[in-house]
Formats: structure tokens, C-alpha cells, sequence
RNA sequence: GCGCCCGUAGCUCAGUGGAUAGAGCAUCCGCCUUCUAAGCGGACGGUCGCUGGUUCGAUUCCAGCCGGGCGCGCCA
């Protein structure tokens, strides 16, 4: 309706009723609704707010301006105007309104490639940066279901960004460093004395094949252990504050460097990486996302980013881990010694502290009383050098809302030290996944205790549910050369679907046999519908091709019956035959998308985006159902005609929003 | 105890201060010779947690209570 609204709020404004109570069309089309129910009317016109500032009753304001209504040309929107009560019931030229949509979408949609299908971008944030902390796991740890929702949370407010115009940089701030690491190393070293000998003898693979799941289990042990024996807890501080000491010595900073030790230790720190990266690579790779090391070294990739910036933070996201500001920038001690110099930051129980919102809630920490910086100094890093490095309009933190206090905190700092833009800075918050445990209780996922859903295990079994629907249903496809890219793009995109149809906020009860239920508000429902509107295309360009269908005049032939598949000339639909009430709900539901998106965008908000395709995909499944008897493709050319605009149109906008939401489309399935 | 998030149909959730609060799942009843039934229609199902307040009007905004979740100084 959104796409209406403007040209029905302008042709109202010129009435004399609106134009006498002083209503232009900018206020018009701000009190524009639908009405509750369809025979009240297309569209309603409330008159609550604008009669309060004219300090008249609304029903007043609504008869007042309904009187002496006079529809413009027969080509006008507005048809009729009747007031009832404080509102006005329009009714439209729905032949006209059917042929704007269309069009709109027509003009914005050419081809076959979803990513040029441009209906519901705007030009929103042309010029502006927004840097996107999405993903972010820590190394040593397998991804969990709960990785997901960053992930993709974050991925599909990266894609609806762009969709506004935005430059988007996504940014995998990898939890690579910290003390954690120290334990792991001192695990790996008491555990496998092997792998600490290896190391000291310059291996630059000394853990050899070791699986991420061994990485953790032995970082589990170890910290387990250690919370009984001091000696090994002093051991773990030992290993990491070798490990920081000899990173901080490479980059040339005042402190000495840690000799054999420290390159031991560097070496099992950077093969951990270097496992975790390539299983999570895996991960990423089925749902459809790419990352690059940051800073791009492979001259390929430097040259795309240099010649063609947008086109590159479009593609690929970013790996830059918390090390990184450690490692390569020194960011992280200058830091310290800004916040120290000015006063920002005190020392409190041996610590180096800001203390953010005054003395009697917990502060910052910024150094461990060991010496060690915490993660909040290189959150405060990596904010600065996104900012600097990107000229963000916006920093945005795709992380779960049991972080809040942590951001809170971040945000308040970086305004302490004097980054006024600081106020740029969101947390774009997300509830936690629970798990339901044998007293029958949900509580926090912990890969720790083991009660984590592997995100592998979720996505395999998602596919495989697929492949054995597929096999029941369609058994020639399943036995195709397809099947198994299907079977992908269907499963990952129930799992993604599911994951993003509600609003982030909420607290997701993992449920198997909710996540594999394929019917109602699923993915495979939003791709069924995409399919079977590809599936009339094809259809209808059969039919035309048909010489023994005497009713499709002979330009049908020759027009639609070749060229590539699918993409179709429909300007010669006559949108007027658009009449069953079916139509129309489809007609005003492709009409609100634009808003939808942008709305998402503003509010970070994917599931605005999913909800606004189940309404979409339902309308167009009961249409579907409302025109078995006459066919969508049928007897009558040119009704037939009419309904393949409609079909290519919501073809269209389904595959946009998917796409918009990180899922891949299939034509058959 | 303090802070944040949440509370809407049996379950999972939509709902932008406005007309009679909507979906999906589950249960029950119908509908496949046709462009894919991973579908469609119908029935059943509600003191919008409670109590006040603001407002012409509150599921929506505010306060207090109740219930659930998360966080609260050296894990990230």
C-alpha cells in the first residue's frame, strides 16, 4: 500500500473537502490505513489526529471533508469517499491501483538475477557506512546453533542495508585472544606432550589434525581441573601472558620478547586458528556467507577492493579477530595509555578499571591484575579502528542480549575518551537459544556441559528431511543431478527461515520437530510458493507455444513462446482483469514491501522482512487455491496474460525478500 | 538485592495509540484427472499476566505488583 499511499494522499489533497480543512497530503498520507475489514473500503483515511489540531471532533473533520467528494478522471485512484464515523472509507479504481503496483514492480525487476531485482531498494543511506559485528565465535570452539543467529541475523541486516543504499562492512570479530588461550595451551602441553614438543621444535603445525570438538574438549578439562589446583590455573596465566609478551615483542612494542617459549606458544595459538577458521569456513560456506582475512594480502582480492569497494564488502565479510588489534595494530596499549593519561581510567584491586556508570556498579576493566588486557580493550580497539578505518556512519553489534551491560559500558567509554561518535554505536541485541533439560526447565544452551545442537548436525539433518520429502514427492527430481543443490538451498533455508521469522528480541526454545516442520511459516513454504509461480511461467509459455490452443491470439505465439526462460515482455497484461478479491490482497501486499524493508532496515529488524513474505506467500497460495477451476493459465488469453504479470510480479518480490534474507532460491523442488 | 529483556489462543509467535486482536502448529470436518496437496477452505480456541494512571480512545504509552529469562569486578 506504501507505494500508493503518496499518489492517493496527493489526489485527495486536491478535493475541495481535504483542501478546505487544510489538509495537505503529506498529513493525509501519514493517517492513511487499511480498514479492518474489505467491504468498509480499499483504503481509510482516520481523522483522529488531524481534527485535534483543527479542535474539531473527528467525526466532524470526517464528514466535513467527505462531502461534495468528486472522483477525478476514470483513471484516478480514489473512486469514492464516505465518511463513517471518525474515519473516511475510500474506495479505489483497483484496475488502476493493480496497474501502478505492477508496473512499479515491473521497471524494477528486469531479469532473472535476484540481486538486480530492485524493487523495495531505496537510496536511503547512499553514501553512508555501516560496520556490522556479526558471527564473532571464539576459536577452539565448535559452532553451536546459537552461532546461527548471529550470523545470520546479522548477514540478512547487512543485505537489507545494502538494499537502502548503505555500504556494509561485516565484520567477524573472531575471539581469538585471551586468557582462555593461555589454558588451552597449558591443556594441549599437559595433555599431549607431543604437541608442546612439536611446537618448541619449530612445527608450524605441531596439533597436527586435531578437530575443533578435541580443541574444546581439552580446553574443557583443563579449566575444569585447574578450578581445584592453583598450580594449573597459575600455569594457564602463564602460558597466555607468554603468548601476549611475545605478540606484543613482534610488533616492536617496549616490552622484551619471550624467546622459545613465546614461539612455542605462538605456534599452537596460530595452528588453533588456523583448524577453527577452516571448520568454520565449512559452515559458512553452506549458508551462503564469505569471509576474507583482514588485512586482503591475496592480490586478487586487493585489487577487487581497491578497484570496486562496494562490490567487495558486498560479497565477502571480514575475519578481523580480537588479535588483530593486538597483534597488528597495537591499538590495545594505546589505548590504555590514552584512558591512563587522561584520567579516564584508574586502578582499583590491582586492575586497571573506567569506571563507566560511577563507583557502585562494576566497571570496565581494561588490565587484569595479572597484567593481562581484558576483551573489553580490544572491543574499545576494534570500535575505534572500524570507525577510522571505514568512516562508519554506524557501528552495529550483532550480539545476544546477555551482553547488554558490556555494551552499555563500551559505548559509555568510548564517549569518556572522547569519541563523540559514539553515539553511532548499537547493540543489536538478540535473545538466547535454550534448551529444555530432563527436570523439563529451559535453560542457556552451554557447548560446555554438551547440551549445544552442533550448527553442522542442525543443517545435515534440516537437509536430509528434505531429501526424504523430496524423495516422497517429487521422486524425478530427487533422482536428478539437482536434487542435492536443492536439497541444500531448501534444508539451510528452513533452518535460516525459522531462525529469523520472529523478532530478535525473543528467547528461542530449540525445538527439533518445530525447526523440520516444512508446512505453515516455514522456508520451504516462502520457496514453494516461489516455485510454483516459476512453474506458471513455464506454463504459460507452453501454452502460447501450443499451436492447437486456438484462443491465444497468434502474437502470443511469437511473443512469449521463446526467449530465455522466464523472463517475459507482460506490458500488454490488462491489470483491469485483476478482479477477484484474491488479487487485490496480493496487489496491496507486493504494494507494502518497499515499506517493509525499509522499515526492517531502520529497526534492524529481519523478521519484518519474513513476516511481510509469509503474509505474501499465504495470499498467494490461497489464490492459487481460489483459481483451480479457471487456472491461473487457462482458456482465456488475455485473463491469462493479465495473471502471469501478477505471478511474475510476486515471483519477484518472494525471491527478493528471500534473498534478502540470506536464503537461496531453487525453480524446483 | 539492583539492572535489562519478555509475558497476547493448548503450543510457537505477529500486531506502527484507533473500527469486531490475527497467523502457524496441534485437534476436528471437508478438498488432489488439471500450472507441484511442502497446498487450500471450514470448525474449535482470548478477562491481550494483575492493578492503577495518561488519553476522546490503551494489547500498544507510564507506574507499581506477579511470573519467566539474562546480567551484575579480572571468561569472551
Amino acid at each position: 500500500m506504501e507505494i500508493l499511499k503518496s499518489a492517493i494522499a496527493t489526489e485527495l489533497a486536491a478535493q475541495s473537502g481535504f483542501a478546505a480543512a487544510g489538509l495537505d497530503a503529506q498529513k493525509i498520507a501519514e493517517n492513511l490505513s487499511r480498514p479492518p475489514k474489505p467491504e468498509m473500503g480499499d483504503l481509510a483515511f482516520g481523522c483522529f489526529k488531524p481534527a485535534k489540531d483543527l479542535n474539531l471532533k473527528p467525526n466532524e473533520l470526517a464528514s466535513r471533508a467527505a462531502t461534495g467528494f468528486a472522483p477525478g478522471s476514470h483513471h484516478a485512484l480514489v473512486q469514492s469517499a464516505q465518511a463513517a464515523g471518525p474515519y473516511i472509507n475510500l474506495r479505489l479504481n483497483r484496475a488502476a491501483a493493480a496497474s501502478h503496483v505492477l508496473a512499479a514492480i515491473e521497471t524494477t525487476t528486469v531479469g532473472q538475477d535476484p540481486e538486480q531485482w530492485r524493487f523495495g531498494n531505496s537510496d536511503e543511506g547512499d553514501g553512508k557506512t555501516l560496520v556490522i559485528d556479526l558471527s564473532s565465535p571464539n576459536i577452539a570452539k565448535p559452532l553451536a546453533v546459537h552461532h546461527l543467529r548471529s550470523t545470520m541475523i546479522g548477514y540478512a541486516i547487512k543485505r537489507i542495508r545494502e538494499a537502502q543504499g548503505w555500504r556494509v562492512v561485516g565484520v567477524n570479530h573472531l575471539g581469538d585472544w585471551g586468557t582462555g588461550f593461555g589454558k588451552l595451551i597449558a591443556g594441549l602441553k599437559k595433555y599431549f606432550p607431543e604437541i608442546g614438543k612439536r611446537a618448541e621444535a619449530g612445527d608450524a603445525k605441531p596439533l597436527g589434525d586435531m578437530s575443533v570438538a578435541e580443541l574444546n574438549a581439552t580446553y574443557a578439562r583443563f579449566s575444569a581441573e585447574s578450578k581445584e589446583n592453583e598450580d594449573l590455573a597459575e600455569a594457564g596465566r602463564t602460558e597466555f601472558a607468554v603468548l601476549e609478551q611475545h605478540i606484543e615483542a613482534l610488533i616492536g612494542g617496549t616490552r622484551a620478547a619471550a624467546g622459545a617459549h613465546g614461539e612455542a606458544n605462538f605456534r599452537i595459538w596460530q595452528h588453533t586458528r588456523e583448524l577453527s577458521l577452516a571448520e568454520f569456513e565449512r559452515m559458512y560456506a553452506h549458508l551462503g556467507l564469505s569471509f576474507h582475512q583482514w588485512p586482503v594480502v591475496d592480490q586478487q582480492h586487493a585489487r577487487v577492493l581497491n578497484a570496486q569497494p562496494d562490490n567487495f564488502y558486498r560479497d565477502h565479510c571480514l575475519y578481523v579477530g580480537e588479535s588483530y588489534y593486538v597483534a597488528a595494530e597495537d591499538l590495545c596499549r594505546r589505548i590504555i595509555a590514552d584512558a591512563v593519561a587522561n584520567k579516564v581510567a584508574e586502578e582499583s584491586e590491582g586492575a586497571l578499571v573506567i569506571f563507566t556508570h560511577g563507583k557502585d556498579k562494576p566497571p570496565l576493566m581494561l588490565v587484569k591484575d595479572d597484567g593481562a588486557t581484558s576483551y573489553h580493550v580490544r572491543d574499545l580497539a576494534a570500535a575505534i579502528y572500524r570507525h577510522r578505518h571505514w568512516h562508519a556512519n554506524e557501528l552495529a553489534y550483532v550480539v545476544g542480549g546477555e551482553q547488554k551491560w558490556h555494551f552499555e559500558q563500551l559505548f559509555k567509554a568510548l564517549g569518556l575518551l572522547g569519541h563523540e561518535w559514539s553515539s553511532q554505536c548499537m547493540h543489536i541485541e538478540f535473545g538466547l537459544m535454550m534448551f529444555q533439560q530432563a527436570d523439563g526447565k529451559w535453560a542457556k544452551t552451554s557447548t560446555r556441559r554438551g547440551t549445544a545442537i552442533m550448527l553442522e548436525d542442525l543443517l545435515d539433518e534440516a537437509v536430509k528431511s528434505v531429501r526424504e520429502i523430496m524423495a516422497a514427492k517429487n521422486p524425478e527430481l530427487a533422482a536428478s543431478a539437482d536434487a542435492e543443490r536443492i536439497a541444500n538451498a531448501v534444508g539451510v533455508g528452513a533452518v535460516v527461515f525459522n531462525d529469523l521469522k520472529n523478532g530478535r528480541r525473543n528467547n528461542v526454545k530449540f525445538d527439533w520437530d518445530a525447526v523440520l516442520d516444512f508446512e505453515g511459516e516455514s522456508g520451504p513454504y516462502m520457496q514453494y510458493q516461489f516455485v510454483r509461480m516459476g512453474s506458471v511461467l513455464n506454463k504459460f509459455k507452453q501454452a502460447c507455444g501450443n499451436l492447437d490452443n486456438h484462443d491465444y491470439p497468434p502474437y502470443f505465439k511469437t511473443r512469449y513462446s521463446s526467449g530465455p526462460d522466464l523472463d517475459l515482455d507482460l506490458s500488454a497484461g490488462d491489470a483491469a482483469l485483476l478482479a477477484l478479491p484474491e488479487e487485490w490482497a496480493i496487489l496491496q501486499l507486493l504494494a507494502d514491501f518497499p515499506a517493509a524493508v525499509a522499515r526492517a532496515s531502520r529497526e534492524y529488524e529481519p523478521s519484518i522482512v519474513a513476516r511481510a513474505l509469509i503474509d505474501l506467500a499465504g495470499a498467494t497460495s490461497t489464490w492459487w487455491s481460489a483459481t483451480k477451476d479457471t487456472r491461473i493459465v487457462g482458456e482465456n488469453a488475455n485473463l491469462s496474460l493479465a495473471r502471469v504479470r501478477l505471478v511474475n510480479a510476486i515471483r519477484k518480490v518472494l525471491g527478493r525478500g528471500l534473498t534478502l534474507l540470506g536464503m537461496s532460491l531453487v525453480e524446483r523442488m
